[in-house]
Order: structure tokens, then sequence, then C-alpha cells
DNA sequence: AGCTTGATTGCCT
DNA sequence: GGCAATCAAGCTA
């Protein structure tokens, strides 16, 4: 079953356990979601804690929508927009459609590090800017339920400096496709 | 207009 | 484990 607004229509730490297990495409391109992590507005480590600005004005838009930005830089990161101010960070998947398009962007590096982290995982599946406030439930985007109920472990988020204590990190327990593994 | 920083990655030792 | 790459948002002035 696709998700759709209903389902990211609440608060992210709610909405990132359940995304586990669940499947993402852009343009056949993508596979299982194994690791992600839930921001809200509360949070000083999350772009919306000040309110919304041009940047992070999709996080502010309705539910089930993308919001893609650039860190260090260099890199792209992809959310999914649940509740006003909150958004859940897609952090790594397992490879499973579209995997020669993904070593086109990537270069010759092992299957298990194709989406091992998001900018990674921006890369392999060709998401910039332009994706930026687009549905998640039309396309380029294809975005289905775990069909199984998923053994999911929960930890530390990573590369924060501000709200280390929140164990917003969700992760299916054990996947070989992992960033990094639980602390 | 100039300065600092970052929800990262890959290459170096 | 350390660190450079590289750029725009958000400050300060």
């Amino acid at each position: 079953m696709t998700l759709g607004p209903t389902f990211f229509d609440r608060p992210a730490e709610a909405v990132a356990p359940e995304l586990i297990g669940a499947t993402l495409l852009v343009d056949r391109v993508g596979g299982v979601l194994v690791e992600v992590e839930a921001y809200d507005q509360a949070d000083p480590a999350s772009h919306s804690f000040k309110g919304p600005t041009p940047r992070n004005a999709a996080m502010f838009g309705p539910p089930g929508h993308a919001y893609v930005y650039k860190i260090y830089g260099i890199h792209w990161c992809l959310n999914f927009v649940c509740q006003p101010g909150s958004a859940v960070l897609i952090r790594a998947l397992e490879p499973l459609h579209g995997i020669d398009h993904m070593h086109r962007r990537r270069g010759s590096v092992a299957e298990r590090q194709l989406c091992s982290g998001p900018g990674k995982l921006c890369q392999a599946l060709g998401i910039d800017s332009r994706q930026n406030a687009l549905p998640l439930d039309a396309a380029p985007f294809s975005l289905t339920q775990a069909d199984a109920v998923q053994d999911v472990a929960t930890g530390p988020r990573i590369g924060i400096t501000k709200g280390v204590d929140t164990a917003w990190r969700f992760v299916r327990r054990g996947s070989p496709f992992l960033s990094r593994p639980l602390a």
C-alpha cells in the first residue's frame, strides 16, 4: 500500500519507526529503508528549530512531501515531511531495484555501500534540489508500506552536536546496509 | 558584504 | 582516527 499524507500527518518520531522496511523508489531506482532519524521543531538539532526560513520551507508545508537540502557544500540529504516543522531523515536503504543505475552514479563500490548514508543514498537515487517539496505519493517517487513486521532498534542520532541524547535513530536490527552499526 | 558553520563523505596517515 | 572539500543559510555590521 502507498504511504500518503494521512500516514505522514503525525509526529516524526511516530512515523520514523514505521518507515523501516518500506520500499522507496525514485524513477524506479531504490530499495527497502533500513535507517532513518526523526527531527521535530522542539529539537535543537532540527533545521526547523528556529521557525520557517526559505531553506526549510518544505518542512512547514504539507505532510507527505520531500524536504531536500545540501550539507557541507557537497552532499544532498532527503527528508520526509511529517506534521508541520517535523521530518524524517532518510539515512540508508538496502538496494533492490535499478542497482545498475546506482553503480553508474556512485562508481564501483560494494553493494552495501551504495546507499549507506544520507549523501550516498541521494547520489545513488539521483536526488537533488529538483525533488524538494515534491509529494511522495506521485512520480518520480514511489513509497510503499513494509509487507511484514520489522525488527526495529533505536539509538542516538549521528552527526549532530545538539540534542544528542534523543534516541531518534531507527534501524532495521542487524542490517548490513546501515551507514554505521548501532552504537 | 564578509564570516561561520554544518542532520557528510572519502582520502590520508 | 584526522581532516579537507565546498557552498548556501543565517548571522553580524
